[in-house]
DNA sequence: GATCAATAATAGATTATCTATAATAATGCC
DNA sequence: GGCATTATTATAGATAATCTATTATTGATC
């Protein structure tokens, strides 16, 4: 999930399931709309077996729901559903983070700040959602536990999306990284309570915060 | 995925995918054991295409790994895999309670006390874990939160292959029921915290109790 | 006995075809 | 004319036969 080239990319399927993704979350594909199989089998040069297949994994992602016999369209987006995300991310994040402060390396850390930095002054929602990722991703990855990096990495791609969705390239501001700067200080003194605190707090507020801009459109 | 008539029997692939399930679940199917797609097909009567959708909602339960090229197989049981979907579990079944204890209503307390009641003196492991799972659901679902409930439900039906896969039936020693009692017990006083932190501690000793079980295999 | 080529098995995919269902259009009826 | 009911159509879901590419296995060679 984190380096997406090395992601299983050998069947037609995968490679299907995850262009649809990226269309999915960036918001090329709206809410609501009609996946017709046939339709993306001949956009893809494929049959209709593989499609469904791609199908499947996204509707297991959460990003399609599958209305039996009649196909299946793009998840709609409601504000329920984007705190609801952000709860679970805040509390798996916690976890993660909690199994990885203790096996933090010099050269995650130095990610860490890498990260930290990209974050300053990008004016693309795009390469700010990316670098923030990356922050999120290099202090929880090293838990170690491959369920759970998993399931974080589904979140972040709704999450991904619910920002798209609500922030339009123009008007967005990036968030401060104060609350960033916070976390990797703590996990620097390796205050480990405090460091979770602080990552499950700014999960939450930057949830209520997308929540908030959703109810307004 | 509480009420398993209710769910999606529509498509074939929706039964292959419950079918294969139960039986990876209960072991018929053993870890590491190779699912060939088209003798899954002959067996349900069908095509491989829905055998193949089948095996990427397993995928994405974690009951199979797939080799590129080279077809799926149950995956495998490993004690760390044990112990992190206890972790997971008991991360989002706490923030699952936290949210349902203040909507809980009186029909969902008589379902607890009921659950509680059928987990004394079953002798058959499976007849305990359905009631073990009846309980923790009856206390969690009322959450509202349809990603939760669906993320804590393919959990229990991993924790379940764990318990099926460590304790044979006739060694099967039923849990005690105090800390199911202690739980409802601060539920119904209705201290959240306490309730939401014995809970927690009780899906983690769980995990503990069944990975030791494992390592001794 | 190890190495490499020939062979077999099968995952992954295509194509054409079929059925059942849901949405839409057309028809009859009051 | 408006409305319920019945064709029609589109398409999801599924089948079957077939094809290719890759992995695994066997056998021959040194």
């Amino acid at each position: 999930m984190l380096d997406e080239s090395t992601e299983d990319d050998r069947s037609l399927a995968a490679r299907i399931a995850r262009a649809l993704a990226a269309q999915i979350v960036s918001g090329a594909l709206k809410p609501g709309e009609r996946l017709r199989q046939d339709q993306i089998a001949q956009a893809f040069k494929a049959s209709h077996v593989p499609v469904r297949e791609a199908f499947r994994r996204l509707e297991a992602q959460g990003l399609v729901v599958t209305e039996p016999r009649r196909g299946v369209r793009v998840a709609r987006l409601d504000p329920s559903d984007v705190m609801e995300v952000a709860e679970i991310r805040a509390s798996l994040e916690a976890l993660a983070l909690r199994h990885a402060v203790p096996k933090l390396a010099a050269s995650d850390l130095d990610r860490a700040r890498q990260a930290l930095e990209n974050c300053i002054g990008k004016t693309e929602v795009a390469d700010w959602e990316a670098a923030n990722r990356a922050f999120h991703e290099s202090i929880t990855t090293p838990c170690g536990l491959p369920r759970l990096n998993a399931a974080i990495a589904d979140l972040h791609r709704t999450s991904a999306r619910h920002l798209f969705a609500t922030w339009q390239t123009l008007d967005w501001q990036p968030r401060s990284d104060d609350e960033h700067r916070a976390i990797l200080k703590a996990i620097e003194a390796k205050q480990v309570d405090t460091a979770v605190e602080l990552l499950s707090k700014h999960v939450l507020e930057a949830g209520h915060a997308l929540a908030a801009a959703l109810e307004k459109q």
